[in-house]
DNA sequence: ATGTCGGAATTATTCCGA
């Protein structure tokens, strides 16, 4: 079984692109990021068409999360508890086999900016999620665009970023919590010196210059970490496809043996 | 080069967010 996550950065403009992505990489459930769409708007019928189930929580313009499944999820959660207003940022669903919970957690801007300590209580407000409503004994994959990277192995340039956005104690702090309570960076402990990045900026040939950092992640619990046989960062696909544009982050996939 | 995108508001240009 396939698991996978991508900040897509907008469907509206990547639809063909992830469709390119979807028949290449056969993956089973995919948790998507940054839709850029309002609910109504979300082509159904074309994943449908490619073999997919689809679970939206979206809005207008900014933000929305989506699961795609070969087989039919549940739909158990939209939205995070108490953080609503901050954006249609966190879906769940669950299978006979798992459940899986995909985010697209708050940027902050920068450390002095008003959105910085409301990114730090949306990553409180995940951890209450998680101690309210799962187990960390079950089998749970959380995965999505956190925003941050959780140590220097994870960003191009962690002398000059330090204590900045995505590079703060804060951040690493909250991180380090879903961690505590009992789920496992796939791709870090599968390869735990390995130095690869899921996101480039657009700007500044970063992608060339591999100036990326490492921002989107599959955690998983125990019982999805024993049944890990690899983890992709799936780097082929920030590259451009038949004159199509990429997001500026790539997709991540997991196989377990289920 | 504050260098690129996607989307909204407004109608080809500017702004905002990332």
């Amino acid at each position: 079984m396939r698991l996978a996550t991508w900040n897509i950065n907008g469907l509206r403009a990547r639809l063909d692109f992830v469709l390119h992505w979807l028949k290449s990489r056969q993956p089973d459930i995919v948790g998507l990021q940054e839709l850029k769409i309002e609910e109504d708007q979300f082509p159904r019928r074309v994943f449908e068409a490619a073999g997919y189930s689809t679970l939206v929580h979206s809005q207008k313009a900014w933000n929305g999360v989506a699961i795609l499944s070969r087989d039919p999820m549940e739909l158990v959660t939209e939205g995070l508890p108490g953080q609503e207003k901050y954006g249609a940022r966190l879906i769940g669903a669950r299978s006979k086999e798992l459940s899986f919970l995909t985010v697209y957690c708050p940027n902050g801007k920068s450390v002095d900016h008003s959105d910085f300590p409301l990114k730090l209580a949306w990553f409180d407000g995940l951890q209450a999620f998680l101690e309210k409503e799962h187990s960390p004994h079950k089998a749970l994959v959380l995965c999505g665009d956190l925003n941050l990277c959780p140590s220097p192995k994870d960003t191009w340039n962690e002398k000059v970023s330090k204590g900045k956005i995505f590079h703060t104690p804060e951040e690493r702090e909250r991180f380090q919590s879903l961690i505590d309570w009992g789920l496992m960076d796939l791709y870090r402990n599968k390869y735990p010196d390995e130095i690869k990045y899921s996101w480039w900026d657009y700007r500044g040939g970063a992608f060339h210059l591999n100036q990326g950092l490492r921002i989107d992640f599959l955690l998983g619990t125990e019982a999805i970490v024993q049944r890990v046989q690899d983890v992709v960062i799936d780097r082929d696909y920030r590259k451009k496809k038949d004159g199509m544009t990429t997001s500026d982050h790539t997709p991540v996939y997991v196989d377990l043996c289920f």
